[in-house]
DNA sequence: TAGGTTATCAAAAACGTTTTTGTCAATGAA
DNA sequence: TTCATTGACAAAAACGTTTTTGATAACCTA
């Protein structure tokens, strides 16, 4: 019964107090400086509880982190990142962030997890992450009649915010970088094939080859599951086949770093004999033998401005088919890959 | 409204329908059952806010995650491993486990997100995650009176509830494994001296040291910020240096990749002739040249260790001074550390 | 001066639960 | 038969806010 104390020792009404919080205008100027000064000294902070039930607002926006394939990593350094950024800009805009965690990824738990969420209205603002291909989460959401922005696009009839990186083109990049060194058995490591992004980088690579008049191979076009292991793994199967590639894109920086481990393995001196490149820019990525090139997206800029569409979304600035944001990506030339030999 | 909702459906008054959700026993099994029935059916979900308001449980513990140093990445993929570990014992019991992030971290804004965490009073316990030499978080939680673990030791006067790894053995045992290799110039790279686990990997390091009567050398003694680039920087400064040391054991594989690779750049072979360790058994430890020598520590178990510590004190099953788990660790030898040439 | 506006505040209802306290009949013991 | 006990339900208060509706006085305007 905090604000009903604070009105007591002010000798005022709860209804002013709170109006004077809340910046009405009907307050004379005077007792609303009084109020706001008392209720700091007291350190009286309103039960965010009640005032979600009476006006239905939090000041939250939520996410939800979707565990990863081994169940164990629920947050790779490009989700917290994502969400530094997102944080930054909801702080500016008088909102908060809370996460949650899911813990399994069956699509029945799923849903349980994000009606709950919804539900149990903890938020006034959902983001998305980690986007399949046709993502039901997303109908799920537009049903509750909540605002939400994914990072990363799907396949949907709705028009929906989204915030993207640009991965077809940095796989068309690097891809036809690998061309121009003359390359044209190149193999793709990708990851998962239900993400979206998969597919995207998928569709650059093929787009690249497309340009230069090389027949995708599918035999080349490998999917993992984004790690160092997976990498090793693919990357070894690829150079006992019978007609191994003269370079190798991967889908992560681990990715590649792991490819890198199995061509040292057989002898190859990778950014000399075979020609890797990664993507994401790692912190590691440029301290591996040799320096990986890669793609650099901007993580944390994607991040601002999903905070700021989330903004937008919420005091109704825009609607929903307004917010479409695909970050630029660069390519960060290094060492690991090469002139055919 | 929607318990009245449920309730006028069944014809039943409020009253009855909460009790027999609630697993009262002044409700008839019949009754009970019909009540369960259809509110599965109509989707009823209890309105949290409005649940915590009343009773004053939210079943859900938080979790602030601290920002890196260079404010940009939140967690870790060692947080994320023990948050994974945290929710799955929470789950277990009924409990939901929510984070939210702190952006930057000094200590007034610090102190102020904690506090309107607690008060705002949005979960029952707390999990305090990157403990500090001497947090004041400690002290500031437990005069909440809300109950938390930490992960992580700290200095204070009273008891209070922790699950750490055993950071010292941990050093002490990568330490005398590079005196037993005849090494007696041997560096440590290390993080930031505010974190508890730094002085305690210190320890373990001097602890070895003085077992064998090495003299420590505070110039051999380095502190970086965890990552590839301060490995790097660090070492490339030790290699410079008049008395170079012969080995290096470092606070993370990260640091460790930028220390090998800092080495390789002056010709230097790692594994060979400059012993190098890590610690975090990383999954790219396994996968750079050569293989790092590492410590493993098991993060989701600990993670699990902690979940089950929060239930045990939310029942009131036991005390904070009853917990205190210190999780082993073990060495995982490779290639990256060697004899002394 | 009368009637309408405005500025400032207060009363009271609501939000959706949980919990305390009652009610009423059926049951049991004396 | 009578009175306490119990079993099953309901009424109503409370949690801490926000918001709608009122109230009062001061201020204009005609």
């Amino acid at each position: 019964m905090s604000i009903v104390l604070l009105a007591r020792d002010l000798g005022l009404s709860i209804s002013t107090v709170s109006r004077a919080l809340n910046g009405y205008h009907d307050v004379a100027p005077a007792t609303k400086q009084r109020v706001l000064k008392r209720a700091r000294e007291i350190g009286y902070r309103p039960n965010p509880g009640a005032r979600r039930l009476k006006s239905g607002r939090s000041s939250l926006v939520g996410v939800i982190l979707p565990a990863a394939s081994d169940g164990v990593r629920f947050v790779d350094s490009v989700a917290s990142s994502l969400l530094g950024g997102v944080e930054v800009e909801l702080e500016n805009g008088g909102y908060g962030l809370i996460a949650t965690m899911q813990t399994r990824n069956d699509l029945e738990r799923e849903a349980a997890l994000y009606e709950n969420f919804i539900k149990g209205s903890w938020v006034d603002a959902l983001l998305l992450v980690r986007t399949r291909v046709a993502d039901p989460r997303v109908e799920l959401v537009r049903k509750a009649h909540i605002p939400f922005v994914t990072y990363g696009r799907t396949e949907t009839a709705e028009p929906y915010a989204w915030v993207d990186t640009d991965n077809e083109k940095a796989f068309y990049l690097v891809t036809l970088r690998q061309i121009e060194f003359g390359h044209e058995r190149i193999a793709l490591l990708n990851g998962p094939l239900e993400y979206n992004f998969v597919r995207l980088r998928e569709k650059g690579y093929t787009r690249a080859l497309a340009k230069h008049r090389i027949a995708p191979d599918r035999l080349l076009m490998l999917n993992g599951d984004l790690s160092e292991v997976s990498g090793y793994a693919l990357c070894r199967s690829l150079l006992v086949s019978a007609v191994p590639p003269t370079a190798i894109v991967c889908a992560t920086d681990a990715m590649a770093i792991g490819a890198i481990a199995a061509c040292r393995e057989r002898g190859m001196a990778v950014g000399r004999e075979i020609s890797i490149a990664g993507y994401g820019n790692s912190s590691a990525s440029g301290f591996c033998d040799p320096p990986l090139t890669t793609i650099d997206h901007a993580v944390f800029e994607n991040g601002r401005h999903i905070g700021q569409s989330l903004l937008r979304l919420l005091r109704a600035e825009a609607k929903p088919a307004d917010i479409h944001y695909l970050e630029p990506v660069v390519l960060v030339p290094r060492k690991s890959d090469c002139q055919r030999k």
